[in-house]
DNA sequence: AGCTAAATGCAACGCTATTGCATATCTTAT
DNA sequence: ATAAGATATGCAATAGCGTTGCATTTAGCT
């Protein structure tokens, strides 16, 4: 069970009603959320300093890690891997992002398959990121 | 031979001073450039309207490609794959941005492995992005 | 040389995200 | 339950990236 409450107390990080609303819409979307989505979702009016300062915090503390989607935006998603935590990341999962809705989802059933590089590289994290069209934007109907 | 204004020419675009200098760093760079990059190597000061526009009008000829590393920036690295072209690009290759001088490279010469999508996704393009350190930043002398 | 479409520069603007500072709220210890 | 201290929030201002509209200039053709 994926409670706010809970997410947040493991953290150290204070529990206020604003993060506890930020939190369930990670909780209950599948995909990557921007700054602008949290905005229109939520009902409470917050000021967008707090909504960047608790994306920001979330992330420093392994709650939600960053998704690259090539938007220009930041966006987010929850981390499913319990390994993530204060300033360690461990996210290397499929991300996918559909043309038409512009959606990120992350994949996290997938194997990522392993790249050789040539050795003048030192590789660090590897994520492979997928565009296409999803499940809805299939078939439109 | 990379000649700016072979290039140039293949397009239809006008050859124009700005074009050769902009399309220049891009044959000298072996990594992905942004806005800044560009603006701060070239010598002849341009407005920074012209820049992007330029930019842009290089990625719809198939002359670059723009090239996603999370920065939050648009960056672009020349499309070596000759089958880009007008509106239709080509470049499912790996990129590699190093952690440290955030520069990212295509590595064009290693096979992008396949994966395995979920049947509800429809796959339209694939891309692999590693992060790690290059060359000159993993031996620091 | 002259014409036309394309390219450029300037000014203004929009959007995303951040910083500094004063105030409010949570948590812990008493 | 309350007070104290640390953390979170809101407001105002600002920075950076990128775009749009419009007037002017230039490339490339006849």
């Amino acid at each position: 069970m994926t409670n706010a409450k809970e997410i947040l107390k493991k953290t150290g990080l204070k529990f206020t009603e604003n993060r506890k609303v930020i939190l369930q819409q990670f909780i209950s979307a599948d995909y990557a959320l921007s700054f602008n989505d949290i905005n229109s979702m939520i009902e409470r009016k917050l000021d967008k300093v707090t909504i960047y300062r608790t994306l920001k915090s979330f992330e420093e503390n392994g709650i939600i890690h960053e998704v690259i989607d090539g938007s220009n935006k930041i966006k987010y998603a929850l981390c499913n891997n319990k390994s993530c935590s204060s300033n360690h990341h461990n996210d290397s999962h499929i991300h996918f992002k559909c043309n038409d809705c512009e959606k990120t989802y992350c994949l996290d059933d997938i194997m990522i398959p392993s790249v050789k590089l040539p050795s003048d590289f030192k590789l660090e994290s590897q994520s492979v990121f997928i565009q296409g069209k999803c499940e809805k934007c299939k078939s439109p109907f």
